[in-house]
RNA sequence: GCCCCGGUAGCUCAGUAGGAUAGAGCAACGGUUUCCUAAACCGUAGGUCGGAGGUUCGAAUCCUCUCCGGGGUACCA
């Protein structure tokens, strides 16, 4: 629909070249009686001509050519709105689309032909993933899927490393648990790993080697074993919920490959490191940032900008178009550091998105629950797809805006789990499922031959939210923004409800009942397809 | 101190590609099942969009200041 408006208003531009030097939004009014679509153009260009708004709008409404089986009026409103209604057969027309696209309906191939990178979760396997890294897996996840849908071919990627001293401390952790299976009297080191998790894989140790490993050290086999275990139990996790990485990119790779070897050289060369107390700086100042910062410590260990400037030159030699990065906000003040480091060395940073997602507070019996891997004071993501569910999971982390701070109230979603949102998208879904189970016995068919008579209330809302999905998708995944996905959704699900309340299949006329079914499979496609980019199930029976 | 995010109905949050009378879910109250699933639908009530200025035809949305909450500000990642 806005297309054609599109279309008819560039046509009109060659009569009135005022239309070309601004730009030409249209809008869906809040209210019914203000017409399918809205146009602010004529408010806009009142200082420019020095007319009445009302004016210029009869002007551009009088060079504008459309089709009467397309358009049925066009209204000045207000100030100098200009509303457009569409007749109730074009509006029906989606429809056809959809039935003819099915699963495809909503796929566009704008991006078709481009390489998408996207890198999240990116945990260290020092524990069980928690709450938060649920936030970011879902997220990463759905915004993948979205990329793919608008044309992109998709690499979802974990970058992590098992190196450093969070890692050493693991090992230990291990060891001296296994040592207290041996009898040992060992107090455990308050920063030390407290789950639970390390004492089974200490046990692991003992049924397998009993005291045979009194002597090995922490960063040896208690270190590769415990990390072996626990990225298994991370991968589950994740496949539990649907999500699956193409790659785990090792940090470790980039010193094996010498790639941070020869950043240092390059940023050697360009003049923008130097020396300064047996540490090795980046010219921060230099390049737009506040201070200067150390990219290698006086131990000669590397400190994390390094790497992950090098990480970030393999996605950019490994040719992809767009890479998106899922970090949580405690990662803000890291990323300008990065881009800027890529920037002076002439990487095309506009390629690069970061995602920024604001914590999760868990709240258990009102009060708030403060995560630490180390302290073993989390909930586990497992612990919560156990509770709730995996679409409920999956729904809850991306129905809400990425920028917004989420509470999450773990006794109420326990307790209200039925009154989720997610269930009302899922409930409308199997509504359809059940009407055609129960039509098919019948002599009703889901036709687009008599989509003219779909004229009712309840029918035309319907179909205008159809019409909206497209640009829905593409727009959220244009902006990165999968909670739009869920907000549309819950509108589509609310206008079926209401279609079903008002608008009976059985019982009416054949043509109408062929062409109501029409619209309901419709319906059921594109809530298919809109849950099917957000991971979660349609289901034919509730 | 400085930087990032948030502050919208009792609660959780949409709306921030400037638009017309600020929305949804839950909670509260009242109604709707001889009829394709009542996990639904209809109605009532609930708001100085944190506060103060400004920009303009028009501001929840943009700018400045300010208050409150979260995160960050390392030779930790």
């Amino acid at each position: 629909m806005k297309n054609y408006l599109e279309k008819i208003f560039n046509e009109a531009a060659q009569r009135l070249s005022y239309l070309s030097d601004i730009k030409i939004n249209f809008d869906i009014p809040k209210i019914e009686s203000h017409g399918d679509f809205s146009c602010n153009a004529a408010m806009m260009l009142t200082k420019k001509l020095k007319k009445n708004p009302r004016q210029i709008a009869e002007e551009i409404i009088s060079n504008l050519k459309y089709d009467e089986d397309i358009i049925q009026k066009i209204e000045i409103a207000g100030p100098g709105f200009i509303n457009f209604f569409f007749t109730p057969s074009f509006i029906a027309k989606v429809i056809k689309s959809i039935l003819e696209q099915k699963e495809n309906y909503g796929r566009v191939d704008k991006y078709k032909g481009k390489k998408a990178n996207v890198e999240f979760v990116s945990a260290n396997p020092t524990g069980p993933l928690t709450v938060g890294h649920g936030r970011n897996a879902v997220i990463g996840d759905t915004v993948a899927n979205m990329l793919e849908s608008i044309g992109y071919e998709v690499d979802r990627e974990y970058y992590f490393n098992n190196a450093g001293r969070q890692m050493r401390v693991l090992g230990d952790s291990v060891k001296q648990r296994y040592l207290q299976l041996l009898g040992d009297k060992i107090d455990f080191p308050e920063d030390y790993y407290q789950g639970e998790y390390i004492k089974d894989i200490a046990k692991l140790f003992f049924d397998e080697h009993g005291d045979k490993l009194k002597e090995e050290k922490p960063e040896g086999k208690f270190k590769e074993r415990a990390e072996q275990e626990i990225f298994n139990d991370i991968k589950r996790s994740l496949k539990l919920l649907g999500i699956e990485f193409n790659t785990f990119y090792n940090e470790n790779t980039l010193f094996e490959e010498g790639k941070i070897e020869a950043l240092l050289n390059a940023f050697k060369e360009k003049n923008l490191s130097y020396e300064k107390n047996k540490a090795v700086w980046l010219k921060f100042i230099e390049l737009g940032g506040e201070q200067d910062k150390v990219i290698v410590k006086s131990t000669g260990e590397p400190t994390y900008r390094l790497p992950d400037i090098a990480y970030h030159i393999t996605k950019f030699d490994r040719g992809y178009d767009l890479m998106v990065d899922v970090f949580g906000s405690d990662h803000v003040a890291s990323y300008p550091d990065v881009l800027a480091g890529l920037k002076a060395l002439d990487y095309d940073v506009n390629k690069i998105k970061v995602i920024i997602y604001q914590f999760v507070t868990i709240l258990e019996n009102g009060e708030v629950v403060k995560m630490s891997t180390r302290k073993a004071n989390y909930v586990t993501l497992d612990e919560l797809v156990d509770e709730v569910g995996i679409d409920v999971v999956r729904y809850f982390f991306i129905m809400r805006n990425t920028s917004s701070h989420m509470n999450f109230d773990l006794t109420l979603a326990k307790k209200q789990s039925d009154e989720n949102p997610v269930f009302y998208l899922q409930y409308a879904h199997a509504r359809i499922c059940s009407i055609i189970r129960t039509v098919s016995g019948e002599n009703i068919i889901a036709s687009t031959r008599h989509l003219d008579l779909l004229v009712k209330e309840e029918e035309q809302q319907l179909l205008k939210k159809l019409n909206k999905y497209e640009e829905e998708i593409l727009y959220a995944s244009e902006n990165f923004e999968p909670h739009r996905i869920c907000s549309y959704l819950e509108e589509l699900a609310a206008a079926f409800h209401k279609f079903y309340t008002f608008c009976r299949i059985l019982g009416s006329k054949k043509k109408l009942a062929d062409a109501r079914l029409a619209l309901a499979e419709a319906t059921k496609t594109v809530l298919q397809n809109g849950l099917g980019i957000l991971g979660v199930t349609a289901p034919e029976r509730m």
